[in-house]
DNA sequence: TTGCTTCTTTATAAAATCTTTATAACCTAT
DNA sequence: ATAGGTTATAAAGATTTTATAAAGAAGCAA
């Protein structure tokens, strides 16, 4: 297995240089962001297993960065920051953060806490949860919970969930979907789909009569959202 | 549910009460001992649900009690030191430390850091002991009771219920149950488990053509909840 | 050996799921 | 607006999967 993934959000290119070559060094892939408005994309579109979050940012204050990440990033977060006043630390901590160093800090003791934490949170569920408003989808455990409630779905409809969310905004063909969920032999079956997304609907749209995640494309196919 | 147990191990008569009156003052439950074999012995007779390890004892090097409570002991230690060089720092948290405080260190900080803590790793696994409603299992003693009444269990009834408890929430195939409970040759004994989970949801769901616990999910396998 | 417990196997009923049919609703281009 | 194609939905029938009892086999202790 490859090291962990480690995110660097910090406005100073000094630091991000000092942390990559220190984390490289160590066999963690880095990504880095200068600002919090890159930081959120680069969480968002590929989330990594740690991040190490200033909170002196130019664009944006570090604290509502950490709330707006911890809204469904849960991997660990490590502040970097130079305010050590208690206030701060406290605010961070209980705002779901797992480490605060007060900057400037030992590249050896960061690595230690780095460790520490990961050691602490990465033994649980790999997470290959994905959420869609009020739909979430755990693909590893195979659950399927809407406003908190699981919801009970047959081999067929799951699978069939699992292939649209998967490629989530893409319009998926008839053709592809039977191939894909019912084998090659059942290319012509364009009733099977219709009967199953119906289900679908009905188990996981709160208005089946206007779907909000399964979106039909006429004459094409469907599409998540 | 009451508030985490915490035992505070420091020789400072000053340190340990100040510490107490904190904790209390949040609820905490808090014990105390005054040196390395004190607190070892608490430990061992009645184990908390976090340590406050002073790295300073007048009796053992707190780096060796460290390592000796890592050795069977789970719950969050945190550290707190006048030692604040590096290498102590760096050794505590790779010997198993979940965080580390220079003495003299700020209250509010070390709540929330005990918060912080508490939070990441309270979740399961630790606890031999789970409890599911009116079922009780301890994994290590072999026991499971329902209604405070113990329920016999065979050798194979009661690998399957361990191995679902293990997993609760996640759906176990077919195959991973032969597998793991009759071995890599079963993998075609689909009634073998059949007949198993018939018998465990008698002894152990309250109705067992309602199951509260042990869920099929048709064409898939069980999950435990 | 005998009697007891547990596991394996067989048989069958019950439940869940999938497939198919029927029909209504809904587009969309003219 | 309407005709022709597409889509949605309910429901009946067919099939698969699961639950349960119970008989037979195997192991083990008195």
């Amino acid at each position: 297995m490859s090291k962990a993934q480690i995110l660097i959000i910090d406005d100073e290119p000094q630091i991000r240089k000092l942390l990559e070559i220190a984390l490289q060094s160590n066999d963690y892939r880095v990504i880095k962001a200068e600002n919090a408005k890159e930081g959120l994309i680069a969480v968002a579109s590929h989330p990594p297993d740690l991040i190490l979050l200033d909170i002196g940012l130019p664009d944006e204050n570090g604290h509502s960065v950490l709330q707006k990440l911890r809204e469904w990033y849960n991997n660990p977060i490590i502040i970097l920051s130079v305010q050590s006043g208690e206030e701060d630390i406290v605010k961070a901590l209980d705002n779901g953060a797992n480490d605060y160093l007060v900057k400037p800090f030992r590249t050896g003791e960061l690595l230690a806490r780095i460790r520490t934490v990961l050691k602490n949170t990465s033994s649980e569920k790999n997470n290959s949860v994905i959420k869609f408003g009020d739909l979430l989808i755990d693909l590893a455990n195979r659950i399927v919970k809407k406003n908190n409630e699981t919801i009970k779905l047959t081999v067929t409809e799951y699978s069939l969930l699992a292939l649209l969310t998967k490629n989530e905004g893409k319009v998926l063909t008839h053709q592809y979907l039977l191939k894909e969920v019912w084998g090659q032999s059942y290319t012509l079956q364009s009733q099977y789909f219709r009967v199953f997304i119906a289900q679908l609907r009905k188990k996981i749209e709160t208005d089946p009569n206007r779907p909000a995640h399964i979106i039909t494309e006429s004459g094409v196919g469907y599409r998540f959202i």
